[in-house]
DNA sequence: TGCGTTGACCCTGGA
DNA sequence: GGTCAACGCA
């Protein structure tokens, strides 16, 4: 049996031009020749050879659209158009590099002329070749690129500059409702005259100060990267133009994920020619949070007269119970252009349910079905553990690590977001643009070098003035001590690393290391993290001196081509294959991978679907497309869990036992499909109002329920072992009451008891 | 004045 | 379980 690949298609493995062919993956190379497009079946053919003209391809999950699109790709280098004409946009890097390596594999060195990368990394190519040129006011060709956590810096400064009362405006709405008049193209002026009420006339003037300050410091955000290069071919028709005539094809994946903004840039580019060339599947779009619009994909025929539409309805990788099972699903969605996917494949096992008692259970559950996957001979790497929340991970992390079985958890907090990595690109960041004052302030006494909140107030006090010179002058008189020889070598690094920035980034790094003795750092801070953040800082300088001998094509210099692919990059593009071991990561990342084996976890009401999706059909309708996915990602089996009581955090920021119904999305499942199983046999009933809510699931949503929930000491009993004299070790899963009257939910293994709390010894002495 | 420790608040998803 | 602001200490 095959690793997990990309999707693909009759197998043909998804190859990166970094990572080393397994032999598995080597042995299906040879099926996937397309310059004769012989194994291509009608639908298939269809799309790649459709010819001039705009075209919708609606392609099913596991229908093949990779294939169609790289196929698409060499058919129209076989017909004589120039690699440098076509310009095609994937979802993630991983898929991009994929591509180009399969175009290579039949075309040869032509195909590394093709534009070929995600929207953001194709809109920072332009926009850093037309800031060469002089085209973008304020933004020179060094630009940096803020991520989240950057722009949570500058909008938290935004508010506090406001001077409002504390908590009037949060950071996370700000930071989204400016990111959705970004995507929406809304400019500060519009988003200013729109704002009528007192809450909207704060968050616009939020979103100036933010606009204003990224300005000033040549920075760009992630949706800059898209809606700066739309303003630029709307106020520059020649730049415009110049692309138009140079992209003779443009070609779209993932088409159902793309946002207004990224609509616009496509049609901008294909305006004239018209050769778009989209592929989608309005039934895997799952990004409606970060502003996709479906209406891209309803409206295609609309926005682009005599489009031609092409559905590829035959699925070549489940087998037809998974298939039959996913259908029934997503028949529940009313907004969606319709189809059933067919296969020709066998029944192949049913799915599996199994409901445990808590998410300890749970994740045991989960290991055991990876031991019995091994014990049948197969590899670890075949599996996969889905689920809705990264939060999700804990517990079953913990299961698989006290067992010995190795796994990979793919997203959480990204590589490059991981704090240790993030401040010595600051480093370079600062070298590259001393504008950048949230690198300057993330560095400045990191490692500590005397400076504190003073001589901070005293650098602020000169205003906008880069500080770095402000640092340079204080240091030459207003400091005395240790900070002004802190000051000094910060000052002196940072100008060497300027001097130095025609160097490798990888030479520039270590001189950071050196200097600043930042692993004498990570070793003091003797919380244990010292050994993982050492080894991480081995990855980024493997990462560096990887980047230096890539080709710069936008002719950036190494330093920024270097910071922007580290800012872009993702957890889920640097997944390597072949390693043994099991893969945990959400169902949004797995969005274009594929598996064995699927284990979908935490399928409860309230977490998937998600409890900020009950009260809106619109958005529950997206979590049904989020479970879809998730179970298309199996080619051959399917294990669905999840637990009776979960132990959450909620927005109270309460430690709380909930019992959550089954998820809907199980129900929804023909029963004849489903295996189900109860790993607990509660000797105390599960609250009626469990059941109550599967029932009503159907109708409309309810509120959150009278989901138990402890407050205050109680609170803390919750998920603590105690010891009972008869029933032995246990776990708490629920409290009531409180004082001698308390009684408790204790899981005894698989068994489920309530308890009085005079029973229990351990964590439960709590009033 | 900077540093280390303690308690509030907190997580949907991600380029 | 993780981060960050507020606190008192060197």
């Amino acid at each position: 049996m095959d690793g997990p690949l990309i999707d693909s298609n009759g197998g043909a493995p998804g190859l990166s031009d970094r990572l080393r062919a397994t032999p598995a993956t080597i042995r299906h190379r040879k099926a996937s020749t397309v310059s004769s497009l012989p194994d291509l079946n009608e639908a298939q053919r269809a799309a790649v050879e459709h010819g001039a003209g705009p075209a919708l391809v609606i392609a099913g999950a596991g229908s093949g659209k990779t294939r169609v699109l790289t196929a698409r790709v060499a058919h129209l280098l076989a017909r004589g158009i120039a690699p440098e004409a076509i310009l095609a946009f994937t979802f993630t890097n991983r898929a991009a590099r994929e591509m180009r390596a399969r175009i290579e594999r039949t075309v040869g060195e032509a195909a590394r002329r093709l534009w070929v990368g995600t929207f953001h990394a194709t809109g920072v190519r332009i926009l850093r070749r037309e800031a060469r040129g002089g085209a973008l006011p304020g933004i020179g060709p060094d630009f940096v690129i803020y991520d989240r956590e950057d722009q949570e810096t500058v909008v938290a400064a935004a508010i506090a500059a406001l001077e409002l009362p504390e908590g009037t405006l949060r950071t996370g709405e700000v930071l989204r409702r400016i990111s959705d008049a970004k995507n929406a193209l809304v400019s500060v002026e519009a988003f200013e005259r729109a704002a009528v009420s007192p809450h909207e006339r704060r968050i616009a003037a939020c979103y100036r100060r933010y606009r204003d300050t990224l300005r000033g410091q040549s920075a760009l955000d992630f949706d800059d990267l898209i809606g700066d290069v739309v303003t630029l071919l709307r106020d520059r028709p020649e730049i415009a133009e110049r692309y138009r005539r140079r992209f003779v094809h443009v070609l779209v994946d993932e088409y159902q994920d793309t946002n207004h903004a990224q609509f616009r840039l496509v049609e901008a580019l294909a305006a004239g020619h018209g050769n778009l060339f989209v592929v989608g599947d309005d039934d895997q779009s799952i990004y409606r949070f970060r502003g996709a619009d479906l209406t891209n994909v309803l409206e295609f025929e609309r926005a682009f007269p005599g489009a031609a539409v092409i559905r590829l309805e035959q699925n070549y990788r489940s087998t037809a119970n998974i298939l039959r099972a996913a259908n029934a699903v997503i028949a529940h969605n009313r907004d969606r252009k319709g189809k059933t996917l067919w296969c020709d494949r066998e029944d192949g096992a049913r799915l599996r349910f199994v409901l445990a008692a808590d998410e300890a259970d749970e994740a045991r559950c989960v290991r055991a079905r990876l031991e019995e996957h091994r014990r049948r001979g197969g590899r670890l790497d075949e599996c996969a553990i889905l689920y809705r929340t990264n939060a999700q991970s804990r517990a079953l992390e913990s299961e698989l690590r006290l067992h010995g079985i190795r796994y990979e958890m793919v997203g959480g907090v990204s590589f490059f977001a991981r704090r240790e990595v993030k401040d010595l690109l600051a480093y370079l960041r600062l070298a590259l643009n001393p504008a950048d004052r949230v690198a300057f302030w993330r560095v400045w006494n990191t490692p500590r070098r005397g400076l504190g909140d003073a001589v901070r107030a005293r650098i602020e006090a000169l205003g906008d003035a880069p500080p770095l010179e402000a640092l340079r002058s204080l240091a030459g008189e207003g400091l005395r001590g240790a900070a002004r020889g802190g000051a000094e070598s910060f000052i002196t690094l940072i100008d060497e690393l300027r001097a130095g920035l025609n160097a490798p980034p990888a030479e520039l790094l270590r001189l950071v290391l050196e200097r600043t003795d930042y692993l004498r750092m990570l070793d003091d801070e003797r919380d244990g993290t010292s050994a993982d953040r050492r080894a991480n800082i081995e990855e980024l300088l493997v990462a560096a001196s990887d980047h230096a001998s890539a080709p710069a094509d936008d002719g950036s210099g190494d330093v920024a081509g270097f910071l922007a692919e580290a800012t872009l990059v993702t957890d889920a593009d640097r997944v390597e294959e072949g390693a043994d071991r099991v893969l945990m990561l959400t169902a949004h990342t797995a969005k274009g991978l594929e598996f064995p084996v699927v284990i979908v976890a935490g399928l409860e009401e309230g977490l998937f679907p998600h409890g900020s999706s009950l009260d809106e059909p619109g958005q529950l309708e997206e979590e049904r497309r989020l479970f879809y996915v998730a179970v298309t990602r199996a080619r051959n089996e399917v294990l669905l869990t999840a637990a009776a009581y979960r132990r959450r955090f909620t927005a109270e920021g309460v430690f709380a036992a909930r019992g959550g119904a089954v998820s809907r999305f199980v129900d929804e499942i023909p029963a004849e499909l489903v295996d189900r199983e109860e790993t607990l046999q509660p000797a105390v009933r599960f609250p009626a109002w469990a059941s109550r809510r599967r029932a009503g699931a159907a109708g409309p949503a309810q509120s959150d329920g009278p989901a138990y929930r402890t407050r205050g000491p109680l609170a803390r009993v919750v998920g603590k072992e105690v010891y009972h004299e008869t029933f032995g070790r246990g776990v708490v899963v629920m409290a009531e009451g409180a004082g001698p009257d308390a009684r408790y939910t204790v899981r005894f293994g698989t068994q489920l008891k309530k308890v009085m709390g005079r029973f229990l010894t351990g964590g439960v002495d709590v009033d």
